[in-house]
DNA sequence: CGTTCCCTTGACACCGATCAACTCTGGTGG
DNA sequence: CCACCAGAGTTGATCGGTGTCAAGGGAACG
């Protein structure tokens, strides 16, 4: 499907350098206050840390998952197969991102998770996750928070794909990883890392690699963002994140990234001041 | 958005001669064994049932939850609203179906869930889950693998969205609605009751109910279903599921619903035997 | 017995897929 | 060091699946 890498080690000094030592501990903060215990108990999850080649899967479609995965560096994505060969993205993993958490209770994973970039992923036994859990009420709770977060992710992903056009989806994608991105310490204003080719882009949109590119050469010539060299400027972060309906409310995020725009959707719902505060 | 409610008397009462007292311990333990205690101990978070009637809200977008929600009797849609005022469905409830555990850990909700048809659900207290999951790890374990049986659901619809054309995404929804009403106690072959209107099915499916018209006429006309009166019978489930592309291992159902096509997906992933295995 | 959903059907427009080249870039090997 | 090569990006022409708009029919409820 992919194989390429290109540039990607330039691409990883470039994040070591401005990333907190764990990914992890940076997003679950944003969500969930971590006591400083907490936070090491789970750096000591990483101990089993191994590369994973660009374009190789950490885990098969399938297969039985016997660990539960922790992106430490690099990007990857969930995905499934279709008998055709299409392929459906459906998640882009980010440093800090988990699999499934208690995904060992299921025989078979029903996904792929492949690299997309080199990788660093920590791989961890469910007993010492389990025992950690347990041990660790506050680590559990923001676990399970970083699972709602997931899942609400994936729901975003499917409003996505099923009611807007190919436009408003690409813009959608890139307010979400823009944001996400910042929450890893990027600077909201300054290029962040964007490995992905527009294949990629179009598997995760349900949309052809040649129509991404149609709308990429638009958003570009629209000057809302510089894509080069795998590398993403958002330059109007405002007008891409109305023009995609995007709201940053379900990614759960505590103070970090207010939201955006935030639609009043039907009826009043109260919250109305909110609704007017964008994003810096 | 909706309202009507069209026989759903006549659909109640068919159902509960058919299903078997406790919806939720009879999907769990098709995951998972639950012991009798186990089980009677769930039976325990359905004091505070309430009924929400058709077309109303059980909680809307951003409200904050207070509760966790198990559906007990009728159907349920999660939904998000888009600022256009279109309407993407991310999830059918049934019965037994539960809202996302431990959501009280977020400020608010990122979707809303509304009654399709008269509804029976349970309003659970978090802290009298949370105590029930940790004095009964066997109840904690079971609804942690509905939580990931519900995120690979998620996904299926994603998939299905990206995809698939409109007729198999009808028909893949069809095959998943089947084997999920087949937990319920339904027989595989016998009308079971279905309320969806077209357009609920269009705004999960992310088509317009003007097609999902078209869509049924068509698989009426080639014989794989009979809908009518808010009733569906599947003729050919297996020639239904070879044209959807289902495969029911995503439902991580042990031994009831046995995968209808197992796709191979490019190269060999093994288990192959597996492959020919055809549902009943 | 009228009203209200919901379903149905037809004509037409358009977004995005498909097919097919061609370019550009970075990496590889002679 | 240069030539080649593979993968990614770009562009144009054409086609088809779905959306849109509009009108009418049928069943259930009050």
């Amino acid at each position: 499907m992919r194989k390429g890498d290109v540039g990607t080690c330039r691409f990883d000094a470039s994040r070591r350098r401005k990333i907190a030592p764990s990914p992890l501990v940076t997003k679950l903060r944003r969500g969930f206050p971590l006591t400083d215990d907490d936070a090491r108990a789970l750096l000591g999850l990483c101990r089993d840390t191994r590369v994973v080649h660009d374009g190789r899967d950490v885990i098969a479609e399938r297969e039985r998952p016997d660990h539960v995965h922790l992106i430490v560096d690099g990007w990857a994505a969930r995905y499934k197969l279709l008998h055709d060969g299409s392929r459906q993205i459906t998640a882009f993993l980010l440093p800090g991102d988990i699999d499934d958490l208690h995904a060992n209770l299921l025989r078979q994973s029903d996904h792929g998770i492949v690299a997309l970039t080199p990788l660093r992923v920590a791989f961890v036994a469910p007993d010492a996750l389990e025992q950690l859990m347990t041990s660790r009420p506050g680590v559990a709770r923001a676990l399970r928070w970083s699972m709602l977060v997931d899942k609400a992710i994936l729901r975003a992903w499917l409003v996505n794909v099923g009611r807007r056009d190919a436009k408003a989806r690409v813009m959608h994608l890139f307010c979400e990883l823009r944001e996400r991105l910042v929450v890893l310490g990027f600077a909201k204003n300054d290029p962040a890392p964007f490995p992905l080719t527009q294949e990629e882009i179009g598997d995760a949109l349900g949309l052809t690699p040649v129509h991404v590119n149609r709308v990429l050469q638009r958003m570009r010539a629209d000057g809302l963002i510089v894509l080069h060299r795998r590398l993403l400027q958002v330059r109007d972060f405002d007008r891409l994140a109305a023009a995609a309906g995007f709201s940053a409310a379900y990614l759960h995020a505590v103070d970090a990234a207010l939201p955006a725009v935030r639609h009043l959707a039907g009826v009043a719902i109260g919250a109305g001041d909110a609704c007017r505060q964008a994003c810096r």
